[in-house]
Formats: structure tokens, C-alpha cells, sequence
DNA sequence: ATGGTGACTCGCG
DNA sequence: GCGCGAGCCACCA
């Protein structure tokens, strides 16, 4: 709502694409949290699902178009700068690894200065091509 | 159709 | 700064 091209009647199929869809726009270097992806996408309320639509990328070698090697999962955290996932120690890790590879800076406890890291975001033009399933 | 489950967030104490 | 409780959303049995 609010948003050029935003079509209510499509964004649950969509859902999870247009989530993959706009990370793959986070340049290297950069970061962004769950809410902020969800809130580009006019659902201001889900986070969660942009979690989810995460947790269910599969691995590098699935022919899904969107796997955990085409999409940048490693650069969403939450919205307190913090790697959000303390039940998958391992997976926090390598994501820390990831990120600091980049160039961002990422403290033992998994903090990150978002004043220096955030993503700016996407322009409406942009997001426009996504919402209308252009990308 | 219904309820349980998360890689979330915000507000309080 | 930290832990909790309560919303919120899309998935999947």
C-alpha cells in the first residue's frame, strides 16, 4: 500500500521471491534487517516471514533459482544490529565469517554498527519492477 | 480449515 | 543493556 505497483492479490505467491528478489539488491559491504525488507516490500508486519523465507533457502547446489548461493542471506540481521540467529551456532558463524569477508565489521557477540552498514534501500522505480514481478 | 512454528519487532520493567 | 510478553505473517502438517 502506498507503493507504486503494489498488488495485494499476488504478494502471498509472491512473497518469498520478492523477499530474495530485493536482498540480492544489498550491495557487499552492506546490511539491512528483516523488518526493513518487509517494510520495502509493503508488508510493514513481516519480519517474521522474511526470516522464514530465509531459513527456507536451500543449498548451494539445489536448481531452485534462489538458493543460499545466489542470495545474500548474510547480509540481514535484525533491527538491534545483531545476527539473529542464536539457535543455529554454526550457521551464525559462518554468516559472522561471511560478513567480516566483505569488509563489514562484526564484534564477538555479533554486533554490527548499523550508522555505518545500513543499506540504504531501494528507489520506488526499483521496487516498482519487483512488485510487478518484473525482476 | 486450524493450529503450531520461526534467522522478527516493539514496548516495558 | 537484557529478558519478557504480545502482536504479526507466511508455511506446512
Amino acid at each position: 500500500m502506498g507503493f507504486p505497483g503494489y498488488d495485494p492479490s499476488m504478494t502471498v505467491s509472491n512473497f518469498y521471491q520478492q523477499v530474495y528478489q530485493v536482498i540480492q539488491q544489498i550491495p557487499p559491504g552492506k546490511v539491512t534487517s528483516y523488518g526493513r525488507v518487509a517494510l520495502m516490500l509493503g508488508h510493514p508486519n513481516a519480519a517474521r516471514a522474511v526470516g522464514y523465507a530465509l531459513s527456507s533457502l536451500k543449498t548451494a547446489n539445489s536448481p531452485d533459482t534462489y538458493t543460499s548461493a545466489t542470495v545474500p542471506w548474510q547480509r540481514v540481521i535484525n533491527s538491534q544490529g545483531r545476527i539473529s540467529i542464536h539457535h543455529r551456532e554454526q550457521t551464525a558463524q559462518k554468516q559472522a565469517q561471511m560478513l567480516r569477508q566483505e569488509g563489514v565489521a562484526v564484534d564477538e557477540h555479533g554486533r554490527i554498527d548499523l550508522d555505518i552498514y545500513l543499506w540504504e534501500g531501494l528507489h520506488l522505480v526499483e521496487l516498482d519492477d519487483i512488485l510487478k514481478g518484473k525482476g
